[in-house]
DNA sequence: GTTCTTGCAAAATATTTGCAAGACG
DNA sequence: CGTCTTGCAAATATTTTGCAAGAAC
């Protein structure tokens, strides 16, 4: 169990320490993406700026991506196996407002978009903003 | 002049006080869309509580839209003429990540996104990241 | 006078950095 | 030893609210 971690995270090129072992294990158990603050919330113990760099560390690596869902919080959930954060890899993201919950649509691809020539494409970020089925009830 | 921003303002059921009136004039002043902190900058002497506030209100009557592009602060910029704010009157953006400018990319209509049925989607925010035609030089 | 608006102050929240101690190889 | 990681503290930045004074009608 814990060797399967190890390898995720040293298949990133990310040095295994407890630290980490415990963020991403909490990351591979969320249904939804989870902010600083509410891992911060999950952990009690471990201090914000060690979470955050753990976060910073996983983002770089690729590991995990990052939503800026304008909840008030930048969010974090496990990217795919394969993604390499490119443009081509991306996906929708939605946000509930009734209960803030942040869903990846790991099966909607974000759209083409023809910018002008004059702009230079590096990535995307696309959140629809609305109701979750939970919520909907 | 001040006649056509009051008349603008009474369009959207915005009471046209001094304060207001300046900040519309600067809002149409601006080539991108703009944040609080940008805009307090500005005014060096008003209160950002009142320019909050200002720009709350502007959103709230859809004289402006804001754009959380992940930069730190939300931008606003002003809507079209005939935008209600509607999935369908939403249009891409653009954030520059060397000069951190965010631009409206009007002519460019945010996609449909077909989302499972168990969601009721309510906006979209669509903001991509790269290299404006100023900086690419 | 009643309602709406503004200014000041401060709270609340989120993000980020410096630095020294500790872990690891 | 040298490098990387962690914990604590604090700085920074942004957003938001309470409240009383003032303006508008």
């Amino acid at each position: 169990m814990k060797k399967e971690i190890d390898k995720k995270l040293q298949d990133k090129n990310i040095k295994p320490t407890a630290m980490r072992q415990l963020v991403f294990k909490v990351l591979t158990e969320q249904k939804t993406a989870i902010s600083l603050p509410e891992l911060e919330i999950k952990f009690e113990k471990a201090d914000k700026a060690t979470l955050y760099r753990t976060l910073k560390t996983f983002q770089e690596n690729k590991l995990i991506h990052s939503i800026e869902d304008g909840s008030g919080s930048v969010k974090y959930a496990l990217c795919q196996e394969t993604c390499e954060c490119q443009p081509e890899d991306l996906h929708v993201h939605f946000l509930c407002t009734k209960c803030n919950q942040t869903f990846c649509l790991n099966d909607i691809p974000v759209p083409t978009i023809n910018l002008p020539n004059s702009f230079y494409l590096e990535s995307v970020n696309m959140v629809i903003k609305g109701v979750c089925s939970n919520c909907k009830k």
